[in-house]
DNA sequence: TTTT
DNA sequence: TTTT
């Protein structure tokens, strides 16, 4: 429990939410969002670059994001970083970067596609401000060995 | 210079911004957004609290918050928490608190009153991570055409 | 449940925390910590404009601001803002700003004061990434209702 | 620029930073922070999961970090996600994900190290609270000292 | 892969 | 004063 890790981010989606029934019987959602910065290069032209953030959800707000969300939507979505080492069908040792979101707020549909609809507009929250499962958590928080293959974690030098 | 003073809202406007042109020829533009919670009182009622959070932006936010923003909007806010003291008519001594902003996201409009328009959603900056105005700040990044690869990881999907 | 309302906070206790018990059995802690940013006014003198930020923490981290916190000591904090409003012995109205903590963060001791410990670093959290209390709160928070008369505002010096 | 970005983090350094001199005359700077969480696993043993971030500072915050940050020390970041793309030397792809930030705060030595110095404590911005790089961005960072001529700023509405 |  |  030392330091924060948090991370902020409002974005659209890019693709419906996933959602994988865990054999614990858990649930988790997990899509990506889209931001974007606009810049000229040194040329002088303009550039827009994405950065696309895979979010994961659990429990509650999984269900939320499930219920709720569809590609095109623009959503805010809290939570911290956590990056997940695994090793690919070559044997080659990789890592995936994820957002394990703990807060969403939906704020709006596509525009097309929520046919004049006025956009939606609620906050729901898991625990932890900081992102940090209290050692017992009156509000569960998956627990991250649920994770399957996620865990590990070491010094990078 | 000490400290971090941020504050990130997201809310709807209550009223189309109020716009001040300064002597120096700077302009600063006024609303107020609303973020509510819900909560069950204890006597098991309903509640639901609205707080009011004066936005005053300035210059560059300014223009942008005169010509995009209206009464209803939803927009995201970034900034920093500013007491202002000052003595009403009556002599006693009052503080305003103000959200002093310098980031913008516009995200999207009233549903009504936009008829059937799409949401808009453009972030915009003033200066200063943690809060701090220079009152005009070069506003300088690196292009990201130097940022020469480095590290390693990535994910599996 | 509508909205992001969020604070993040980093600076030094101006004064060592108060704790209140309530009938109820609840705890609740208050202090003030300072942020300032400094500038150089129209005349090119340098100034140090210091913000100080009214917290109120509850149960879990009330009890740890009690009993690890201390005047001068640096401390992280996120939580929301709040506007009370009450009634001075005048009669006239009035607001105070508090920020209603939900996660604590220990960042060393005052220097002077630790005799050379080394600074703690512990993150505690509440409930709630953005704030906003589930409608059953397992962890719970304090109803508004209970908040009464506390009120004020103004610096811990 | 669409969209909000944006990373805080609150660590220590794992080492001291790496200071990378570029052939245009900028500077960069990177360094890994540590955040932690601890947990009980479902075998209810205390797990202390570490994440660590790779940052990277560019011009003014990057000559602070150099002056000013060494392993062991704990600072504040504030900044956005960046993933970049690279191929390794068997010619696989791989992503990078690096924390590209807009503000600094230090706060605090390593205790040990330090000897007895109270920490230190002072922010410093780059640009851009979202983190989104204005089109067509110079490169300095305004030496808080150069913070010119901020607000004015008043009238309680 | 979103969106403007 | 917004909105759902």
């Amino acid at each position: 429990m030392a330091g924060v890790n948090k991370v902020i981010l409002l974005g659209r989606l890019g693709s419906d939410p996933e959602v994988r029934n865990l054999p614990s019987g858990g649930k988790v959602v997990t899509f990506s969002i889209a931001t974007s910065e606009n810049y000229n290069n040194k040329n002088g032209e303009k550039v827009e670059q994405t950065e696309w953030h895979r979010i994961e959800l659990w429990e509650g707000l999984a269900n939320i994001a499930e219920q709720y969300l569809k590609k095109g939507d623009m959503a805010y979505v809290e939570g911290r970083i956590r990056t997940e080492k695994w090793t690919d069908k070559e044997g080659i040792e990789r890592n995936t970067v994820k957002i394990r979101g703990n807060a969403l707020q939906l704020v709006g549909g596509r525009g097309a596609g929520n046919d004049g609809a006025t956009e939606s507009s609620s906050t729901y929250s898991g625990n932890s401000g900081g992102g940090y499962a209290p050692k017992s958590a009156p509000i569960p928080m998956p627990p991250p060995a649920e994770m399957a293959g996620s865990g590990s974690d070491d010094l990078p030098f």
